[in-house]
DNA sequence: GACGTTTTGTTCTCCCGTTCACAAACTCCT
DNA sequence: AGGAGTTTGTGAACGGGAGAACAAAACGTC
């Protein structure tokens, strides 16, 4: 999120800023902001604030963005096309190396300028990309067996858009994103707020 | 989440399970699950366990899955497409009454049975269905005018898939979903493990 | 009907993230 | 050069969530 706020402040222009404005373009307490760049070094000059172009080096080469990840994607669905075509990972450091999907209809389409290609060819590009970066956007009883056959084939993160529980050995991290989810949560406040107006936020 | 691990436990024609069972099949601790449930009242029975439909039933009531949550759309690019088609949601008590998007070359478009349309429409189109949750899925720059509109036309509740922080006024809600810094935390983990294998757990 | 077993509901404790508050350090102005 | 004004970095206080542990309650068995 910081690195995110300092390319935005960076395209203004800007050189130089506080704690206060970062952590405003980032929506975080500026304590909490400093605290957390204290734990990468110290990059701020008392009394005048932050370098904008330095931190954002240094935070990138902390948290491995200028490296370039490889990642495939499996399932290609509706969220699987939106995400082989979402520019933002290629901006970040991420390259798409293959999509793949169980389904041999879908494997004559070109999406994002890659074909399409069948799931059980994963270990070989897994091997020869040296991915280790997996995205599941299957149904839910799909996702655990493509799960274990990427962690079979030596990916160590997955980044989990089927709404199930994967259970991965140790050493491998899933991150769950749950769509649905985040709207029943909306919805919750607002049953919250046509009950007793007024009084919640998002925690 | 324990909503959806319920219904799976349904499918599988389980009628009452323990909170050991519902905790592993939520991925959680037992002892936080029954916690969480005790908020909502003595649903359970001591020495059986939970009545699995009576449960279901009560957790959906109490998040307002019950009802039909009318939603609108904004930014008709890949990922509202795969929005607008997600079948998670209607399955969910959502129900996507209007696809919006600025560009007029896309107002000719149909998507999921619906006419993409202007996005001048908003005000009637909320006051019509009376709509109170809103879905930005537009490029960064367009958000926060988006956000302002929705706002002022009665939404009350955002879920924000653009990289950008949203401010609104106090009494609605803002959740955010980022792609890619999902995929930046596990990157994060990755080059982690690089340097100091088989220490680290995504928290 | 009493007792052992099982499982919930709740209390207590611990731990971690967040925020406040302030000293240290730097700049600018006189 | 010195003092006033800023802003960082960090120690201390606060709050809340998570897990362990236990009492209360329901069921089955004798």
């Amino acid at each position: 999120m910081y690195l995110r706020a300092l390319t935005g402040l960076a395209d203004d222009g800007t050189t130089t800023c506080s704690s206060e404005e970062l952590a405003a373009a980032a929506g975080v307490n500026s304590a909490k902001l400093r605290k957390d760049l204290s734990h990468l070094g110290s990059y701020g000059t008392r009394g005048v604030g932050y370098d904008v172009e330095y931190l954002r080096y240094q935070i990138a080469r902390e948290i491995g963005v200028t490296q370039d990840w490889p990642v495939v994607i499996v399932g290609i669905g509706n969220l699987g096309h939106a995400l082989a075509n979402y520019s933002g990972f290629r901006s970040r450091g991420f390259r798409v190396v293959a999509l793949l999907d169980a389904d041999p209809r879908r494997h004559t389409e070109v999406v994002a300028g890659l074909e399409v290609r069948s799931f059980d060819d994963l270990e070989s590009i897994v091997a020869e990309h040296d991915v280790s970066i997996g995205v599941i956007a299957t149904p839910a009883v799909a996702a655990q067996d493509v799960a274990d056959r990427m962690v079979a084939s030596g990916v160590t993160s997955i980044l989990n858009f089927a709404p199930t529980v994967l259970s991965v050995p140790d050493g491998v991290d899933v991150r769950k994103v749950d769509l649905s989810i985040e709207l029943q949560i909306l919805a919750y406040h607002e049953q919250r707020k046509a009950v007793a107006p007024g009084s919640e936020v998002v925690s």
